[in-house]
DNA sequence: TTGAAAGCGATACCAA
DNA sequence: TTGGTATCGCTTTCAA
């Protein structure tokens, strides 16, 4: 026999159809004797059950789908890490599905496209309307996460209130500021993130009458880290300042600069700002507005579960507010000559 | 009507199940009229095949799962990218399943598990011995990609011979070799591709009765790195020397400090080789051993797609070899009193 | 506690 | 060129 199947199994057993689903659906009233018969009968034969059958009879896949922008990021580790623990305990298996190349979104607005042979949608980092032209080909549940619509369920972060945040907590400090400004690649449109993020930074400076003494735009590049390093460096204001950087990685990699050409002593000439919270921030003591990532991936297992449950049947729109992580980088050490305290 | 069936369209345009199944698979035996009327009626109906039926039918998914540690470099990117293409030509829909945390790799012993609902099955990385415990889960077609298994089709990268390479390299090179090491996490079991890498370079020096002039171990660190620089730069020989790096990252972190702190000159006091042909490595003219990723994604869909079509009655294990890119950071600057030419 | 039979939605054989 | 019908493997009434 090529590939044994329920009835194979009800046959060597000598029961019916029935008794052998109930066998392996775990029904209760199923006697003993009979259940290790059919027991034995699936052992004998090596049976394993068709899930695409199963799939077929309920209607449903147990399948989650995530739609996502190419992963290189621990962002997307940590997500995904924690959406998938809910899912699985819930019997839901996850799949991802990479928007591999530019072109390639054409796939996605197929309706028989692997992905949406899923119980619910997942939509990472996306808008939908950029992704679909018209209408979604998936009708199931779907939630957007790391983006936001009108009409979806989402799980967001305030971009806007993270840059207002590090602008106050940069305002308290009452230091001249020195923002290191992420500059886009040359033709890119310019990340709604960064977007967000940096409004929320300038307009909260600008409402308490503060400009920046310094701002500096760099391309994430060995070469562009340099060039601001040395700017910082020779048009810093005269005493210590802060320097707010656009994300954990500009700032570390501007302190490296800064220390190794500029001479400049953290915690002395300056104090050091990040965003993202990243784990190279906290390992390295550097202070970072955080994302609460793993939370939100949790909450959009949630949204997602509560959906297939049939539960929700009010639009949720959750967006998760930054909170900052204070470090050595954003402590001024004593030094009497200026600061007494 | 909830979902039209394809029922509900032959009764809609008039005709039997089976023609509307013709018009959807666009067999040639249909005539025009009756073609028009099949569509209309679905068109009227929104009528959207169900691929779940479809898949139980045939017995057959059109979806190749991949398995893969989780993703945080350009290497997978790359690889996903090129294996991606040549499957979509074919009608095939990848799915990927990232082994997501450490305990997670339970659920891929489950032959239940939705990376199975596939006709194909890629490994990614992986050991099939250390996946699954016994037998594999799986049935069908089944390819290693960057691993090798005695029984497993295989599409690999020679990473001893690439170590081979870059020493044989750098032996011509006739300067003295200073060789960085990357230290494996304290704990961790060391990377087999490490592991072979090293042993290649080690091996073909010591053939040659050579040995590095210093060793230095790093682990990929800020602080490491740093390190690193300055034991070289204190006990680098007299002359100018060739930095062997195990990695394109090594190699760049490293050039960074000896620059900035130590006053080395590349091409000048030394050369720099570096390992992986990564995107930074050529943006920063360094040499490096280079692994045809997109060359080895590719193979790895065609391997599949033979698999696929039951082309395949012979073990296939592909083994890329590596080759030099040579690049500016090998080329040692005129310096007439020492090297008139 | 057990089983016979209907049916999920598509495809394909065989007839017409 | 078309249509009736069996069939894929499973779950689920309904009856016994």
């Amino acid at each position: 026999m090529d590939k044994p199947s329920l009835r194979d199994v009800a046959r060597r057993a000598g029961v019916g159809t029935t008794t052998v689903s109930r066998v392996l659906n775990q029904h209760p009233n199923i006697s003993d004797t009979t259940r290790a018969r059919v027991t034995a009968a699936i052992e004998q034969l090596g049976y394993v059950p068709d899930v695409g059958a199963r799939h077929f009879r309920l209607g449903r896949t147990h399948a989650v789908s995530a739609l996502l922008p190419m992963i290189g990021t621990p962002f997307y580790e940590t997500l995904l890490t924690a959406l998938h623990g809910p899912l699985e305990a819930q019997g839901y298996d996850l799949a991802l599905f990479p928007l591999l190349g530019s072109q390639r979104v054409r796939r996605f607005r197929d309706a028989s496209a692997l992905a949406y042979r899923a119980d619910a949608l997942l939509i990472v980092s996306q808008h939908p309307d950029e992704l679909y032209g018209g209408p979604p080909p998936f009708r199931g549940p779907t939630v957007l996460l790391d983006a936001q619509h009108p009409t979806y369920h989402s799980v967001s972060f305030d971009n806007h209130s993270a840059g207002r945040l590090a602008a106050e907590y940069a305002l308290g400090r009452r230091l001249p500021i020195v923002f290191l400004d992420g500059a886009d690649a040359p033709g890119a449109p310019g990340s709604p993130v960064f977007v967000a993020r940096r409004a929320g930074i300038v307009q909260t400076l600008g409402r308490h009458g503060i400009r920046p003494v310094l701002t500096v735009s760099v391309l994430p590049e060995q070469e562009g880290l340099r060039l601001a390093a040395q700017q910082i460096a020779a048009r810093r204001p005269p005493g210590p300042f802060l320097l707010l950087a656009m994300t954990d990685d500009l700032a570390l990699g501007v302190r490296q600069h800064l220390h190794d050409s500029g001479g400049l002593r953290l915690g002395e000439d300056y104090l050091l700002l990040g965003f993202d919270g990243s784990a190279a921030a906290a390992a390295a003591g550097l202070s970072s507005v955080v994302q609460p990532v793993q939370a939100m991936g949790e909450a959009a297992a949630s949204v997602l579960l509560e959906a297939l449950r049939g539960e929700l049947n009010t639009l949720v729109q959750r967006q998760f507010s930054p909170t900052l992580r204070e470090d050595r980088s954003t402590a001024l050490q004593a030094d009497p000559q200026q600061h007494p305290t």
